[in-house]
DNA sequence: CACGTTGTGGGTAAAAGTGGGTGGCTGGTG
DNA sequence: CACCAGCCACCCACTTTTACCCACAACGTG
């Protein structure tokens, strides 16, 4: 399983690549075959799943009632936007110019790794998602880590 | 289970190297492999913990729900700060500039154990923090040790 | 006082991040 | 059916950062 953390600033190209962070490549799980899979996440940023972690995920999507309106609604949206894509020869991933645009990406991104997932944000998106959160981390820790 | 005690005062060299007190060096379990995470800690200062004690917190962190959008700003708060870093030749861990920035470390650093993980501060907020709570160290103790 | 341990500083080779060029495949068009 | 344009994967080149190594001063201890 992997267990993805810390963030890094880094440049996407005209070319849509985005290079993944050195520190990230080592929690990659050889079975993920240097294929990863983006789509669209929560708030405006994106998931980065590697291959296998990906599979997990898909695995738990199949156990969603088909018969219920939301569970079809939410496989279509994830499933819509995924888009797999191979490591070239520098450790870069390309991601499609339909996911840039719904997070609203141009030349900065900030990755953060997130255990399981990777998280792709415009750093502005990002501070004004942190503005959001009232709560400060202090007392959100108190309520999430009470034993 | 580590069990880190007593207060250093330190030097931070300008690559963001902090030298590991030789008496917590004795309390890291071979387990850790001698890798440490630092992450933000709460109020103004940074955690460090060995590899294997941080493997234990993500394990928490782990069984948290990922529906819940407290529960994801929380994760992604902890997970974005931390930082992995391998103990080089000379027993020192490197500490990320934004971490540093965060818990406004110049030169100077404050190194304190507590039981599972280690805590460092910047000497003056340290202080600061102290005049903040108004309680005596006696009177604290008396609820807190309330059995 | 000698010696090992501890704390501090800096140089350098290797790795990581970034950008651009090229050839082959694909899909549309005259 | 031939041709052209656009796209994508692969390769190469440059710059910056990192991690590893060595050196030395301070300290405490036998």
């Amino acid at each position: 399983m992997s267990s993805f953390k810390g963030s890094y600033t880094y440049s996407v190209d005209n070319k849509g690549r985005v290079n993944l962070p050195a520190k990230l490549r080592k929690y990659v799980s050889p079975d993920a075959n240097d294929t990863f899979v983006a789509t669209r996440g929560f708030e405006q940023c994106l998931f980065l799943y590697p291959l296998d972690e990906w599979n997990s995920l898909e695995q738990s999507i199949r156990s969603l009632s088909p018969s219920d309106p939301k569970h079809r609604f939410f496989t279509r949206t994830l499933l819509q936007w995924a888009a797999e894509s191979q490591l070239d020869g520098q450790f870069r991933v390309t991601i499609p110019k339909e996911l840039l645009q719904f997070a609203s990406i141009e030349n900065e991104v900030l990755i953060v790794g997130v255990l399981e997932r990777i998280e792709i944000w415009n750093p502005k998106v990002y501070q004004e998602y942190l503005k959001t959160q009232a709560d400060s981390y202090e007392s959100v820790a108190q309520t999430v880590l009470k034993k």
